[in-house]
DNA sequence: CGCCATCTTGATTTTCGTCAAGGTTAGTGG
DNA sequence: CCACTAACCTTGACGAAAATCAAGATGGCG
């Protein structure tokens, strides 16, 4: 895990758990800019901060009854929807900043799992009270309709993905929107450490593990990155931005 | 066309547009339930009723300053992301009472465009004056965050059907879906007309155009539909849906 | 009536999944 | 701390599903 990260999961303390939004790095990723300071504090009143979420462990389960939002604050978590028969596929992981369960809102049940993928923790959004009170903070209520929207786009891109792709070029796309996920986050784009199985991303992905497997080993052959179980250094991003857009062809 | 359909569309005159909300059968389709008729006036103000569009018409195109979701009045749409090369996933297929452009909040952007697939109409409804009226209107707020969220939903179920299926379980799939939604409609959920060519089936399913008509040929042969073209006819509901489900195993 | 878009069907190829075996790693309990 | 175990990963051989290429049929629209 990139250092900054695992400075702030293992610092976890009463103390630095009770930090106000006001005073979260996240700040950027998950609230609205322009907050007047009252407003800041009614959405800090709002957020139940600092909830710890153990490896494995479920923040909610498909079928269960909706009650918060999630914005994630450590960790990755995976997302997925389950059909009747048991297949899984993973719609999603999503790492600090991000906000998970809006599938929710519309049936007032989750309609996926969400699992932690590693130690983490989230801030929880009551959603009735974030209801109300962007019912009052026309910013507020903005962000979460763009917030939502978002999450609309990111799933078109994940269509395009599986319905188009072929499997390199779905890894490549994978691989280099993690890539700039970490920086984004002031990680090393380039070097990085995968949360998830390749199961999982294979899930994703609409692709079997050995598959992926299969793709990390001939990536390296290439020369496109270097695999070390689940450390990932990318050694050639325009090749691999040439996989995925060419792969458009 | 099924009847009403027809009814609707070739009975058009500035009257009929002209009928508001509170008169429009789509009603219970895309407004919430309970409000006073204050607030129902005030939304029929907000809305632009009945612009018609053409087949083959964009509503608007991917990369357009955002200004307007619409709700489909009549006719089907197509949402179609392209990529950079020119290959065009097909993000959905939009029937009377859905709303379309909500992938363009974010950004405010259009990231897909969308496309008449018969004459029809859309009511527009200004974005602006939508999220300040939300911002009035309680029910009508949450009603829109229940929309977005019900797109997510929708999303995901694609992704499923994109990652875990086969190609025989997604058509039947889709079948089942259109069945569906023509029935909430009103009309036959056994027979209808298709208002998209094989390949924009295809490019919603992750499938190629031929791969389409050949598993209608098929579904024909094991007396699963009827196909005429584009007119098709459910003849073994159950063993679709048995297809569909089984195919999740 | 004729043309162009759309659809069907067949033959072949490619891609990825399946099955199988063995190796590696991390985590657990002695 | 070390051994053991279970989860995870890699690789190969083979097979199935769908794509591609190709040719011709059909139908709707001007």
């Amino acid at each position: 895990m990139p250092p900054p990260a695992t400075a702030a999961l293992q610092g976890v303390s009463a103390h630095q758990l009770k930090v106000a939004c006001s005073g979260c790095g996240l700040r950027e990723l998950c609230l609205p800019l322009g907050l007047s300071p009252t407003e800041l504090a009614a959405v800090e009143r709002l957020i139940q901060r600092g909830q710890s979420i153990r490896k494995g462990q479920f923040l909610y389960r498909a079928g269960a009854a909706f009650g918060a939002l999630y914005i994630v604050k450590a960790g990755c978590f995976k997302s997925s929807v389950v059909s009747e028969d048991g297949r899984e596929q993973v719609t999603g992981f999503y790492m600090s900043g991000e906000m998970i369960g809006m599938d929710a809102i519309s049936t007032e049940r989750y309609t996926c799992s969400a699992i932690a993928l590693e130690d983490g923790e989230v801030c929880e959004l009551p959603f009735s009270r974030l209801e109300s009170l962007s019912q009052q903070i026309p910013a507020l209520q903005r962000h979460f309709y763009k917030l939502m929207s978002r999450e609309i786009v990111r799933d078109h891109g994940v269509m395009l993905l599986l319905g188009n792709m072929k499997a390199e070029e779905r890894l490549a796309a994978f691989l280099l929107n993690l890539s700039q996920r970490f920086q984004c986050r002031g990680y090393s784009p380039r070097q990085f450490n995968l949360r998830m199985t390749r199961e999982e991303i294979g899930s994703f992905l609409g692709l079997k593990l050995e598959t992926v497997s299969r793709l990390f080993s001939r990536f390296q052959d290439d020369g496109l990155i270097l695999v070390n179980n689940r450390q990932i250094e990318l050694l050639d991003l325009p090749a691999l931005r040439r996989l995925f857009v060419n792969g458009q062809q």
